[in-house]
DNA sequence: CGCTTTGATATTATCGACAAGACGGCAGAG
DNA sequence: CTCTGCCGTCTTGTCGATAATATCAAAGCG
């Protein structure tokens, strides 16, 4: 599987574009929480054949992003409540662990492209507030991502990252459908600030309790307007 | 209205039964680690065309239990001390936490399936002493891994449980290939009777702690015989 | 004599078409 | 009027063939 982390050139395979995009899609909330995948759809959608259409689903079934039904095709799976819950659980089990190990073997490089993601990100977080506050920019979920990344990258965990990968698409296909909210956002921001002085300071262990804090917050608001919404 | 869950034993799928049975093959070994899988030669093999056959590979690739080179096909993945002994790690932090979480949750009806399971991996035991002891019997892996299963099964956590099944997979892949070493053996079934006994007497870290010593000891047997093999 | 190039071979990735199975409407019986 | 069984239509799952790409070996050039 492709993580979020690695980058794949150019021209390499439409199976792999394929399977890019349906994920971004489905996780984006492009693609709505329950709904059927039909084949012609997706193919007229993204113009690929078959079969690396279906390549691209059951890599994607895999990783729990679509489920297969027998011999009645793919969906999107439903949100649930305890799915989310679950997810969120486990990834702060696993990013905590993997935030500390980071921290305490991380190099200079390792520092270096903690403090460059969050520029990234905090950069763009102030120019975010003057565009239309709808549209949830791709760009900042790139960023976002590509910083809590960094934060781990240096666990020394190769499955470790590979299983954050996926919980934190699962949890963000959450996340996303569930909106923003403004009064958390300050809060969050300041969250990874925290974890960026945790990061210089090699303090693993406020680093760990600060991204579980930050998570769980996440996933507190997240519950919150979901419950709103259903 | 019908029992839609129960039916279709047979017909499930061709790429289904593909995707198990190059999993079977790569976890016991029948496929050598590093190897090329050539089309031509699995379609033979499967008796299946090429697109069951590449969905197999494509949802094997998701679990790493394949790996995909760019225009160049699928291998099996090479072996890696560094990558076992991450798999071993993670694996004793998840299963841990999920037999503690089981252990504290469990009904009735997991206790009887933990009950029952080991009844049937130690009857398994005693009759495997006669015949030859080279080759590690099928029915043996099938009942270690349901009695593992069984012990965590109560943990509450589909995710969690997801992910012990890959680790799982990865894990007896190099376990197999290493060998059985006698010495440990009669360590490891002691392990499996205390499983039980914190199992039954819901003593929940007393069975976090068997297990971890149970997959700790394993991997250092496979880690001390694949260090004479290579 | 070694390195690069070039053509032939082998293998993969993709496409379009066929067959098996599910879904939904309709008619007939109770 | 309602329920049940059947048939047409649609969707999926699979296959074989085609186009694209890598591999390997030998020959030409530096």
């Amino acid at each position: 599987m492709t993580d979020a982390a690695t980058t794949t050139p150019s021209e390499e395979a439409v199976s792999a574009d394929a399977f890019r995009l349906l994920r971004a899609d489905i996780v984006s909330g492009a693609l709505q929480a329950g709904s059927r995948l039909r084949f012609v759809e997706l193919q007229a959608r993204y113009g690929i054949g078959t079969s690396p259409l279906r390549e691209a689903l059951s890599r994607l079934a895999a990783d729990r992003l679509v489920v297969q039904e027998v011999n009645r095709g793919f969906r999107v799976p439903p949100i649930s409540m305890a799915d989310f819950e679950d997810i969120a659980t486990l990834r702060i089990t696993l990013e905590r662990q993997a935030i500390e190990a980071s921290t305490r073997a991380g190099d200079e490089a390792w520092e270096e492209g903690v403090v460059l993601a969050h520029h990234r990100l905090r950069r763009l977080g102030r120019q975010e507030q003057a565009p239309e506050e709808d549209a949830v920019p791709e760009e900042w979920e790139m960023r976002h991502r590509a910083f809590h990344n960094a934060l781990i990258a240096a666990c020394g965990s190769p499955w470790t990252l590979h299983f954050c990968a996926v919980l934190h698409d699962q949890f963000d296909r959450y996340r996303r459908l569930a909106g923003r909210d403004p009064s958390a956002q300050v809060t969050l921001s300041q969250q990874h600030e925290e974890l960026l002085d945790a990061a210089i300071a090699r303090d693993a262990d406020r680093a760990g309790r600060v991204l579980a804090a930050h998570i769980a917050l996440t996933r507190d608001t997240v519950v919150e307007r979901l419950k709103r919404l259903m």
